[in-house]
RNA sequence: GGCGGGUUGGCGGAGAGGUUACGCAGCGGAUUGCAAAUCCGUGAAGACCGGUUCGAUUCCGGUACCCGCCUCCA
């Protein structure tokens, strides 16, 4: 069996992966505050853990992998729209327009997801469901002498747990030396984070032992993670950016709340998102959501390679340039794949496996880059079967691939013995198919004449033309191609009628 | 200030203690009415200083620079 090496950022470590129970690997995964739609770098931490997710179900059989992610419908960005819109003259009830809210964000986060090819965890919790566990665990945490209540607020007691900071390399005292966050004055201790806070009127809470309030961000991943996966489990995942605090209490309140398990055995985090080279921030205007990019015309297919071409464990830089060689790769692939059946072995698709090195290479920490390395083998030496099988394992559908990228192709061939049209239309209307091979046919005729007279301005002008609203044009002894390109426009090759 | 990560050829980006990464771009050639596409070939690297070693871009230490986190942003 593979053996899959994940680096571990409790133990800072490439380890080998050795799953508590192989019948039923479990992984939890931080996902994201349903407030608004995914921006670019939410999209990281899902195409890299859907990697991971791929990899185990390969390995351990799609039947024995457990992979949760929770949504945050908790929030006080979630509480300030809903606000904002009951404000503005919406109906009913603040509890409603909440829900209206993370109801409509989460569907447009499967939307952009789905595209990006990644797939739906097995059980993706909502916090707003688990309030109970929460306040179980918090009674808890409390009577162990680990929390205490205060102001209508719960707190952590940090000091309590002495292996708090392990995790991110930090200690409290150094860190209280470099705070630069104010602290509430009832805290007994400036590190102490908040399990349980008070709501105000207009805010949403529930009841609790500490009077009306709603959880801290920290316990939701605590409660649901043990309440689905158990008090150990596999895998814990997310952006390196929640390793401290996030991650950290975290940890804090599992083990002290469970102190019989050990909650996550290995820590993987990615690193952050830039956009040609720089922090994406609103501020300086690089921001942008999936849903931006796939509006673009950029399908997810291609953020997904573009991900897949950069180490989880390095920071990763969009660019446009990145973004053309991912979309001229997959174009590549597609054509590949669209070539005659006749001339490719009959396999059958849902079954063929990627070679043992592209596993390898992603049981090697994920090395997402050199899998891909070794596809691009596969296509230019022709290896239908080890492209197919690795293009599944990475994520990509074939026959989406091929509706998307393949190229449409009107062609012109004469030989000795034949002469004639072949037109392989995909993903096109057909009028434009039309006038796609109508504009074939006047180019072939006005380049036979052009042969006889050596004039070729006509040529020329049709050809500069066609280049024009993006249809690549090719010609050749053999006869004369049209490729709409990356940049093809149909409204342009419609004006040249 | 504290903590963590990084620095590979024009650009992107891997592996490996000694032997070509690879992709894009470039250059040369084949091909073409000209191009495009395709195919063939090709130059170019390991921030800096020191150590370990027969040998380091790869291991260890230091310096410089860059990035992230420490602010309920993945």
């Amino acid at each position: 069996m593979t053996t899959i090496r994940l680096t571990n950022s409790k133990t800072r470590r490439k380890e080998d992966f050795q799953p508590i129970d192989p019948s039923n690997v479990r992984m939890y995964v931080c996902g994201p505050t349903v407030y608004d739609r995914a921006h670019l770098g939410n999209a990281r931490p899902v195409v890299v853990f859907d990697t991971l997710y791929r990899l185990l179900r390969h390995v351990y059989g799609a039947a024995h992998v457990t992979y949760v992610r929770n949504f945050t419908d908790v929030d006080d960005k979630i509480n300030a729209e809903a606000l904002r819109r009951q404000k503005a003259g919406s109906p009913g009830t603040l509890e409603d327009l909440i829900h209206e809210r993370t109801e409509e964000t989460i569907a447009w986060y499967h939307a952009d997801m789905d595209a990006l090819g990644a797939l739906r965890p097995n059980q993706e919790p909502r916090a707003t469901e688990f309030i109970g566990q929460m306040i179980v665990m918090t009674e808890g945490l409390i009577a162990s002498g680990h929390a205490y209540a205060v102001e209508g607020h719960v707190l952590f007691r940090v000091r309590s747990y002495k292996d708090y900071g392990k995790l991110s390399g930090r200690s409290v005292d150094d860190m209280i030396a470099g705070a630069r966050v104010e602290v509430a004055p009832f805290k007994e201790d400036p590190m102490d984070f908040v399990l349980w806070k008070p709501s105000s009127g207009e805010e949403p809470g529930w009841a609790s032992p500490w009077g009306k309030g709603r959880p801290g961000w920290h316990i939701e991943c605590s409660a649901m993670a043990h309440e689905l996966l158990g008090e150990s489990f596999d895998i814990h995942g997310g952006g390196l950016d929640l390793q401290f605090p996030h991650h950290e209490n975290e940890i804090a309140q599992s083990a002290c709340a469970h102190p019989h398990g050990d909650f996550a055995h290995y820590w993987l985090h990615n690193e952050m998102l830039q956009v040609e080279g720089k922090k994406m921030s609103k501020s300086l205007g690089n921001f942008f959501t999936v849903r931006d990019l796939l509006d673009q015309g950029i399908p997810g297919e291609v953020i997904r390679f573009v991900f897949l071409m950069t180490h989880y464990r390095s920071p990763m830089d969009w660019t446009a340039e990145k973004a053309r060689q991912a979309e001229a790769t997959l174009r590549k692939i597609a054509d590949f794949l669209h070539s005659d059946p006749l001339t490719q072995p009959w396999v059958d698709r849902n079954s063929v496996n990627a070679p043992q090195e592209v596993i390898d290479a992603l049981a090697n920490d994920l090395n997402t880059s050199l899998a891909l390395t070794h596809l691009s083998r596969y296509l230019k030496e022709g290896d239908y079967v080890a492209l197919l099988g690795s293009l599944r394992l990475l994520g990509f559908y074939p026959d989406a691939l091929k509706v998307k990228f393949a190229t449409f192709a009107a062609e012109a061939h004469e030989n000795d013995s034949t002469s004639g049209y072949s037109v392989s239309s995909l993903g096109l209307s057909k009028r434009t198919s039309e006038i796609l091979v109508e504009k074939l046919k006047e180019l072939t005729s006005l380049r036979s004449l052009a042969m006889a007279s050596k004039d070729f301005a006509a040529v020329d002008a049709l050809k500069s033309a066609l280049i024009a609203a993006g249809v690549e044009v090719r010609m050749s002894k053999a006869g004369v191609e049209l490729v709409p390109g990356p940049d093809f426009d149909p409204a342009k090759l419609e004006a040249l009628q």
